[in-house]
DNA sequence: TTGAATTAGATGTATATACATCTATATTGA
DNA sequence: TCAATATAGATGTATATACATCTAATTCAA
């Protein structure tokens, strides 16, 4: 007979130890933190630069593009947007052709910032690149990558393409 | 000659597919999301399961003790549990030998919905395989265990482990 | 033994995340 | 054309995350 603590702990360990949730989310507090100490000095957290950076490359993106491009939803990156808008490092303009449309590129300030903000990361980076190895992380790399692919097919039943008939 | 425009989008390009921590964070949605998504139906979140996932594991176990297994702030903690307490899903009661210390275990309640949401959590991890697939996952989920035990050698330079004289 | 330093948890503040819903605008179909 | 539908962003609400700081309690050292 199994009492049911043993059964709960069994179960327990094995959700603990499976969850594919459970395992990316406590590794990605470990990165964010060990990220945001170095981006701290700079005045910038980690998501700040990083979203900063996105808004960079593509120079001026729609607010629900960059969404989408960040698999995160419009209301988030909205939110996420507000205090770098207040500091005068964001721009959001209405677009001319649709005026549902905002779009978004980095002030002369944001780009100063994001410029002073770098060297940071680089530290940042290369303290995570030498702690971890620079082979695993190419490998669990590559394995993110896949993850991407996979999951962007549709987070939503719903959202999957239909196929063609 | 090359443009500051220029220079700054090959910046952004190579921090956008460099970077760990954007890589991480990014997944880490994709993956929060399909789980949500499926634990929705239960009305627990992923966090939430997972949560009482691990104190269901101790069986009863400090809220500091808890916070470093899970990469936690202690104050993120604190905040994570009061839904879980005030829903009356989990018990936070003072320790007998230091005052200082509360410990967490589940109510009868917890357990029950613990047992009825992994259901739920069994789909959402089910298709995150499939869609993943078992060997991908596999090789990244070994990855992970990796980074998380060259980070887990201290967050800041104050938390390692002061070498023997 | 007692004063200093440390530790555990709580709270103030700020950002990160997403769902439901609202408004304004655009697109589509009858 | 114009009504129905769809889309973009904003807002209300709730949870997730962490730092600085506070209080209470414990540990440590002189």
């Amino acid at each position: 007979m199994t009492s049911p603590q043993n059964q709960a702990t069994k179960q327990a360990l094995h959700v603990g130890s499976s969850c594919a949730c459970f395992a990316v989310r406590k590794m990605t507090r470990a990165v964010t933190q060990l990220y945001d100490h170095h981006l701290s000095e700079a005045g910038l957290r980690i998501t700040q630069f990083t979203l900063m950076n996105a808004i960079s490359g593509f120079h001026k993106v729609p607010v629900y593009v960059l969404a989408e491009e960040l698999v995160m939803d419009r209301t988030t990156l909205t939110r996420n947007l507000k205090p770098l808008i207040k500091a005068g490092l964001v721009d959001s303009t209405p677009d001319k052709q649709d005026a549902r449309v905002r779009n978004l590129s980095l002030t002369s300030k944001g780009a100063e910032r994001l410029q002073a903000a770098t060297p940071y990361w680089e530290k940042a980076q290369a303290e995570f690149v030498e702690r971890v190895g620079a082979s695993s992380w190419a490998k669990v790399s590559q394995g993110i990558s896949l993850i991407d692919r996979a999951l962007s097919a549709g987070l939503r039943p719903s959202d999957r393409i239909a196929p063609t008939r």
